[in-house]
RNA sequence: GGGCCUUUAGCUCAAUGGUUAGAGCAGGGGACUCAUAAUCCCUUGGUUCCGGGUUCGAAUCCCGGAGGGCCUACCA
């Protein structure tokens, strides 16, 4: 079975992690955790960017060395890795040696076989930016948009990688693909920006202009520039591990879809003899409280200080239950309460906390064995294999919000159930065969709120063994078979309480 | 200029051309007391953006238009 191996991008280290950063990094570990727990080999790549222009001028501005800055900026990430549970397996710095090397290999290579060709180049440059500049850049009125900051006309030699030589083949390959690009209509934007001729690439800089920057192998007055350095890291971080590359996912912000990942990295795979990835799932953007996201107007969320107030599950949950993965969405805090709210705390939290402590009251905190299983049961016994049978193939669809809506119909259902038992009228009968019922539901509850939780462990892994832990279970490796109905709990003393999501504290 | 996407309940979204267009939340009414003022039940709410067409049958397919979003070119 090959490995399954999932990268998200690489971030560049210039500023603070946002909330886009965090759901990308939020997604693409629930797509990791699913598939382990599916039973698949995973491997799970996650990293920063780290060199260019703007770091090197950032570190310029605070008086110290590149290298001293990005390990300052690094670890942050590194950071809200942590922060946010993401199951990474390795986490590469493009300023790593072992990354470093690769590129210069894969250069040399691609020098050797003609590839790369030196060639002048004249036109606008803007600094901010690190990129030449077309006409049609330009404002009506012939100045430049403040955007590209300081603009000059500038003349430089410089290497180029021959993309164009690739474009049928590519265009080729996106047909015979289907599964390339996810979702799948973004592969008619690729193919739309492939109908047009593709310009070479050029991919150095001139190393007195940038001198932060891998060197050309073939070359030492220049340095390598964003493309070759950035995307190189999906390779580098694997290419002395056999059995990974090529890579399963590549997840990634619509906006570097094209040209980078869906046009300059299979070619250059292409060029160098190795396969494309397998496929590219494109996400879509946060929206705060319907504007762009902006630090400078305060539109801004910082998922650190988020995950401080409400708990790393609650976010967590809260990306992936309300944006279906490809298309836009919006962050409030009003949507994110009415989720936290009626969902988590209200819906599932309180299913926790009320079996508990009817297991408390009436079984003497351990859950018993069920008895004869009557229509209620049978019923909720259904509705849960129903569940089962929807949810898992909308996880392996990426449709983890509709999943998500799912399982909790089922904590619904089996909040209902509850209702339709009403235990504390039970536990006031001394009738055996209420004696008997009570146990029965008591052991049903128990069972259910395990196999809905159970669900909902990709994306809210920590609260899912809290679950399991007041139900005085251990989970086993066995993911598939833990969504099993087989009243395993039996005998298990619960916890006293369990507030899983702490209602809000309302604001004066 | 070319292209792609999108418009369905107050909000967020579902509905292989096939019963009466469905959920969640919000709103209204009721029940219950194990529980985090919780839960459960019932319920109001629709010109499926507009106008044509194809079809026994259209939210769905076709044409035209309007609003919103995105990609891309050219002219200067």
């Amino acid at each position: 079975m090959k490995t399954f191996y999932i990268t998200t991008a690489i971030d560049y280290v210039n500023g603070s992690p946002h909330l886009g950063h965090a759901y990308e990094k939020v997604l693409t570990d629930v797509i990791a955790r699913f598939r382990r727990m599916m039973g698949d080999e995973v491997y799970f790549l996650t990293g920063t960017d780290e060199h260019g222009q703007k770091i090197q001028q950032s570190a310029r501005a605070r008086g110290v060395e590149p290298q001293a800055f990005v390990d300052q900026i690094a670890p942050e990430f590194q950071q809200l890795c942590a922060r946010l549970g993401i199951s990474n397996d390795d986490f590469i710095r493009t300023t790593e040696p072992r990354h470093q090397r690769v590129v210069s290999q894969l250069l040399q290579q691609l020098f050797d076989k003609g590839e790369i060709y030196r060639a002048e180049y004249q036109g606008y440059y803007s600094t901010r930016q690190e990129q030449f500049l077309q006409e049609k850049d330009r404002n009506e009125d012939g100045t430049w948009p403040e955007i590209f900051g300081e603009v000059t006309q500038i003349t430089e030699s410089n290497y180029f990688f021959k993309l164009g030589a690739y474009q049928q083949w590519l265009i080729d390959h996106i047909k015979s693909h289907p599964d390339f690009i996810f979702p799948r209509y973004r592969a008619k934007q690729v193919l739309e920006f492939l109908s047009e001729p593709l310009n070479d690439l050029c991919i150095s800089r001139p190393k007195d202009r940038l001198a932060w920057g891998i060197p050309l192998p073939f070359d030492p007055d220049f340095v390598t520039y964003v493309w070759f350095d950035a995307l190189t890291n999906y390779y580098s971080a694997v290419a002395d591990k056999p059995g990974l590359w090529p890579a399963s996912f590549h997840v990634i912000g619509k906006d570097i879809l094209v040209p980078p990942h869906a046009v300059y990295w299979p070619i250059m795979l292409q060029a160098c003899g190795l396969a494309a990835p397998q496929s590219i799932l494109a996400h879509g953007w946060w929206s705060i409280n319907g504007a762009k996201m902006s630090k400078s107007t305060g539109n801004f969320v910082d998922p650190i200080e988020f995950v401080d107030q409400f708990g790393v599950d609650a976010l967590r949950y809260f990306l992936i239950r309300e944006m279906s993965v490809g298309q836009d969405s919006d962050f409030s805090m009003e949507q994110f309460l009415v989720r936290y709210n009626s969902e988590l705390a209200n819906n599932l939290g309180n299913l926790v906390n009320r079996t508990l402590n009817m297991t408390n009251r009436f079984a003497d905190a351990s859950i018993p064995s069920p008895g004869e299983l009557g229509e209620a049961e049978k019923s909720l016994q259904q509705a849960w294999s129903q569940t089962r049978e929807e949810v898992l193939p909308l996880f392996e669809k990426f449709q983890f919000n509709m999943g998500l809506e799912k399982a909790l119909q089922f904590v619904t259902a089996t909040n209902a159930y509850i209702e339709q038992r009403a235990p504390w009228k039970l536990g006031k009968s001394e009738a055996p065969a209420d004696q008997a019922l009570l146990r029965t539901s008591l052991a049903t509850m128990a069972e259910a709120l395990r196999l809905g939780a159970t669900l909902l462990q990709a994306v809210t892994p920590g609260s899912v063994d809290k679950i399991r832990g007041v139900l005085g279970y251990t989970a086993t490796a066995d993911w598939p078979s833990e969504l099993n109905w087989d009243y395993r709990l039996s005998g298990n003393p619960v916890a006293k309480e369990c507030i899983l999501f702490p209602r809000p504290e309302k604001k004066p």
